[in-house]
DNA sequence: TGACAATTACGAAAGCCGTCGTAGACAATC
DNA sequence: GATTGTCTACGACGGCTTTCGTAATTGTCA
């Protein structure tokens, strides 16, 4: 399995791009940050990003396409996993109270979790 | 108030020998580290640190005292508040389901979690 | 007082990140 | 074929983070 850092904030920012739009070239990926001022900027960040593995890039055309390497959910779960480990000693409960302190959940979502918890409480011994 | 930035993964490793311990020497961090090896390294971290504020540092004796300057739950809570900005679009829910499948969560915190739920259910419209 | 240990202070180095300027390749159009 | 526009490639810079070596300061103890 392949070793992939932690993203940067500035890295992510564009994971997030490619994960709503999908394949995109770099202007794409420019204009959706509203950065197309700084095109080469951009560049610069998807070709490192795919050195460093965290993009694929298609050279097929003269304009390349690049793409998120790992999905949104798979990442998500990594960097939750890391901040876990970082700041909560991995006691994914108090994490999970200071989110739902803090954040917006929707009611589809409450439902959700309410379900997975009933999981969660049934299979504990 | 205060802008404080996001402390650094070694930082963080820091503040949180800082937050059991509580008030503590350099050579105290050094060694619940271990790292007294690189006492000096510690030592130039926790000056920036305290330039930046992130801790506090009393002088007054030749030997001095650092402190984390923010509690473990204000700074918990910006980080996750922060993940939820970069990677989750605030979505709560989602982070929270993330952090459910993942990691352990003691009997109690999940008794917490399904008050809080109960409470969220209850108020929204 | 003098020697020694522990501590703080300081500066430099290496590496990474984000930014930008510029050069070169290529395609399309006239 | 020359010009123009778009794209990739490359190098350099400033700033930040972490590490380390070394100097300066201070306390202790014989």
């Amino acid at each position: 399995m392949t070793l992939r850092r932690k993203p940067t904030d500035t890295e992510l920012a564009i994971l997030r791009v490619l994960w709503t739009r999908g394949p995109s070239t770099v202007r794409d990926v420019a204009v959706e940050m509203g950065r197309e001022g700084s095109y080469t900027t951009v560049l610069k960040l998807l070709q490192i990003m795919a050195e460093k593995g965290l993009v694929r890039r298609d050279e097929k055309a003269r304009t390349h396409i690049y793409e998120a390497a790992d999905s949104e959910d798979t990442t998500q779960r990594h960097l939750v996993s890391d901040l876990l480990d970082r700041a909560f000693d991995g006691a994914a409960g108090k994490l999970v109270l200071r989110a739902l302190e803090d954040g917006k959940v929707t009611p589809g979502e409450l439902a959700e979790i309410r379900k997975l918890l009933n999981k969660r409480l049934g299979e504990r011994s």
